[in-house]
RNA sequence: GGAGGAGUUCCCGAGUGGCCAAAGGGGGCAGACUGUAAAUCUGUUGUCAGUGACUUCGGUGGUUCGAAUCCACCCUCCUCCA
């Protein structure tokens, strides 16, 4: 099967330009695209793998990929996909961003001469003349036509500034500069970034007559139409200090049902006979199937060791056996005692397992709380330090929560 | 520049002088059911404290025994006109 057959067995593929001269020039190896990543972040995110597996697999058929960091885009900010404007990023955010993304891509995609090259459009971008920009790119954008594209028109009810206005014309011009300097042609990117893709097509074309090409990729979203790769509005990270290896191997283990297969397929670099085998399981038979998924893209961003750690981790405590060496954990200190113990309150909002006390009073007295197997009943309940120096104590929140405690 | 309208707890959205820590929904958390799933049902959802105290309704001042609610000024956003 060739590249671009996979990926559209794979479900990846949302939207092309031209279907057929891309499928020739991807499957022969000659494209070389480039995915931007706006940096409004310290972290990619789950949301981003996607992308970057889509490089990586790009990259194995023989297509050169580049990475494009939004040192200078983000600095407009992106109304694509948003009912409200962004937050303004300060310039040294922005640079300390990029730099965590550089670090975090340099893991994954193989950088350097004849393969990955990782390019900022601050480089370009932060230096351009409003005159000059105006009269070269921006004579070339109707108003009318940009009026009309889907990611403002979204904005036209809740009002959308200049600032953010001039973003389609910025990654336009990303898309005709490194056409004209690096040889790119194509783009990918969002399913939402589509119009602003287009533009940069449009430009190409208008400005040198030439045909570039642009590509979506579908947006990961789970059977309820919600974009996946958040937890209670909160990203799960690939910085293993934000959302740690466990956690986001927790994170794909707990999918639903109905979205497994649809991640395995787009996420994972499983062959896709073996996927299409796998489709055919049902039931609690799919606990297999996300035990796969979480152990494959755990092992892809965070690498085989931590894979094996989170997988134990995760046997040990729900399946019984195994070890439970990699659960996350929290070492107290005498100041954390009074009287020789802690009790279950202080304990809980100590671990982190609850932001105040208020909230932990309430966990416990619903149930909530498990301390070595054994519900804790009164929120008197406390614990004295040869205990914590022993074993220490394994605190169960909820049902599939767990922290470690220890001195 | 002119005329109107709006800013409420994580989000949406009621509330227009005391009964408001503030209806309702969403989301979150927990319990039951399960397969570490979904759906469903139940409880819970400002902070600290065992029934009380403290902080909250865009901001700053004011009126009042008492304000999210009234007044003044300011900030932000929206709609219409230019």
């Amino acid at each position: 099967m060739q590249i671009y057959e996979e990926l559209k067995a794979r479900g990846l593929i949302a939207q092309v330009t031209n279907e057929e001269e891309i499928r020739e020039m991807v499957n022969a190896g000659k494209a070389t695209f480039y995915i931007g990543f706006d940096c409004t972040a310290d972290s990619l995110t789950a949301g981003h793998f996607m992308a970057l597996t889509l490089m990586k697999r790009l990259q194995q058929a023989g297509n050169k990929p580049i990475a494009l960091i939004g040192g200078g885009t983000t600095m407009i900010g992106d109304p694509s996909g948003r009912t409200d404007m962004r937050k303004m990023l300060t310039r040294e955010d922005i640079e300390h961003n990029a730099a965590c993304f550089k670090r975090q891509m340099e893991n994954f995609i193989e950088f350097g001469p004849d393969k990955a090259i990782m390019l900022n459009n601050a480089d370009w971008l932060m230096g351009l003349n409003y005159i000059e920009l105006l009269r070269e790119v921006g004579a070339c954008f109707s108003v009318n036509n940009m009026l009309r594209a889907e990611c403002y028109k979204q904005r036209m009810e809740k009002g959308l500034s200049f600032l953010e206005f001039n973003y389609m014309i910025m990654q336009s011009y990303d898309f005709y500069y490194m056409f004209q300097h690096y040889g790119c042609n194509m783009q990918f990117g969002g399913d939402d970034q589509w119009s602003n893709m287009l533009g940069g097509t449009e430009l190409i074309r208008r400005k040198l007559g030439k045909d570039a090409h642009a590509m979506t990729i579908t947006l990961l979203t789970d059977s309820n139409g919600k974009k996946m790769g958040k937890t209670a509005g909160n990203a799960v990270w690939l910085d293993p200090n934000k959302t740690s290896p466990y956690d986001f191997y927790q994170y794909w283990r707990n999918v639903g049902d109905a979205d497994v297969m649809k991640c395995i397929r787009m996420l994972t670099f499983l062959p896709v006979e073996q996927i299409n085998e796998m489709d055919k399981w049902e039931g609690s038979e799919l606990n297999r199937a996300k035990e796969i998924l979480a152990y494959e893209l755990t092992k892809l961003v965070h690498g085989e060791e931590e894979a094996e750690k989170a997988q134990e981790s995760a046997k040990a405590l729900f399946g019984g056996g195994g070890r439970m060496e990699n659960v996350p954990s929290t070492t107290l200190t005498d100041a954390d005692l009074a009287d020789g113990k802690i009790d279950i309150l202080s304990l809980l909002v100590k671990t982190g397992l609850c932001p105040s006390r208020g909230e932990a009073r309430r966990l416990v007295q619903q149930g909530g709380v498990t301390v070595d197997e054994k519900k804790v009943a009164s929120i008197d309940e406390s614990y004295d330090k040869t205990r914590l120096t022993n074993d220490g104590l394994m605190i169960k929140k909820g049902k599939k929560v767990y922290h470690k405690v220890g001195m």
